[in-house]
DNA sequence: GTAAGGACGGAATAGCGATTCACTTCTTGT
DNA sequence: ACAAGAAGTGAATCGCTATTCCGTCCTTAC
């Protein structure tokens, strides 16, 4: 055996698969996923084919990464904005605001990738990706209203239906919208006064780090 | 021409159609939208495949018009219960509070039907009377919020928004326990605190109705 | 009873996109 | 430069199920 996996081109191979992940990304953001055939994946990294099976098994499992890696980017940074906000302001509620504005505003802000990632029919393998996406959303949103409950922000409740009921909430509230590609300006103050109330909390309308740049400006851009 | 479709005829080929829509529908209610070819739809009803499109251009076609029905049905049962509440307490939180209830209540006792209707993945034509479910419960719920907020039951507030927000999250609390078919018993109250609580109202733990065999009672069942 | 016009059945077909595979091209170590 | 082995290719295949099609059977009116 003469032939040696080099290290230059393990590089490029790991590159390769970049690509390939990179294009099924952008074809999902760009038509949705009934637009994503593997053909046009394939044809979108300039590659043949057949090479995107050298690197996924099949298609089921290179969309369900695809997912899987947009689900935790979007729920890395409304966390974020959350953790940032509560630390900031010491409030757990205005912290579940910013989670739940940078959520809705990242989504508006890209309404394709968004619907599929929450709303279009997609493979079972797909679909396992979405639900644990959302589960992971709702934890997210669970944990908050936890320690604002712990802090005696917001009256004792159930917080996991809570945090599933508040995904579910915003997440119908944006489909709407997201189908037509309107995005009605006012449907994000209104979405954070139904989260404030549904939690029985009050919150601070609080402005700090609106500025373009900031770091929460960032994360609900990027 | 001899043959003429005479009255006996007529009548016997809208039962076949009948017949075939209550195959679909059972079939779905057993075993989700995935479970229906063509095939085991014309199974059930006992007749030929081919026989099917006599009665229905094509899938999408069929499966529409199921989904069309069995969505009104539950919008139906939902709103008169709301209705029933409504004159009964004159309060219209307790009204959408019933709305609500009934809604969870049904999803949970035909749970395979509920998630086919409300998160399966399906045909795009199928998935337009989805949309248009979830929009007409929205709207009922949009009504209920609108007659509460004119009543001073609750804040001021966008009524639609309201509206879409509590479908979405009465769906998503239902979803997971739907998937796995275990119904925790104490969901349904605390989705109705949630609801109560998101409209910024608050309603009497209203046990009225509450009879085996009173109107709203079957409501919820049938 | 019979001819005309449906209705029915279910095997055969169609269409579509995922997946494979025989082949070409590239990489490597000697 | 060369042989061994990998990686890349894209046309051909496969698999699945919706849909069609044509022979058979039924209904009607005379």
């Amino acid at each position: 055996m003469v032939y040696r996996r080099t290290p230059a081109v393990q590089r490029r191979l790991e590159a390769a698969r970049v690509r390939l992940l990179d294009a099924a990304t952008a074809l999902v953001a760009e038509r949705g996923y009934a637009g994503c055939s593997m053909a046009a994946v394939a044809e979108r990294a300039e590659v043949g084919t057949g090479t995107v099976y050298r690197y996924f098994p099949n298609k089921g499992e290179l969309f369900a990464e695809v997912f899987r890696n947009a689900c935790s980017r979007e729920v890395a940074a409304a966390t974020a904005a959350g953790a940032l906000v509560a630390a900031d302001s010491g409030s757990h509620v205005n912290a579940m605001v910013a989670l739940v504005q940078t959520f809705a505003e990242r989504a508006l802000m890209a309404p394709t990738l968004a619907y599929a990632l929450m709303a279009e029919p997609v493979d079972p393998l797909v679909d396992i990706e979405r639900l644990a996406f959302r589960e992971s959303y709702g934890d997210a949103l669970a944990a908050g209203t936890r320690a604002a409950i712990g802090a005696g922000e917001i009256p004792d409740q159930d917080a996991s239906i809570t945090g599933a009921a508040i995904v579910g909430a915003i997440g119908e509230a944006l489909i709407m919208p997201l189908a037509q590609g309107s995005a009605d300006s006012k449907i994000v103050p209104a979405l954070i006064t139904f989260t404030v109330r549904a939690l029985g909390g009050s919150h601070d309308n609080d402005t700090r780090g609106h500025q373009p740049g900031s770091t929460i400006d960032r994360l609900r851009r990027g």
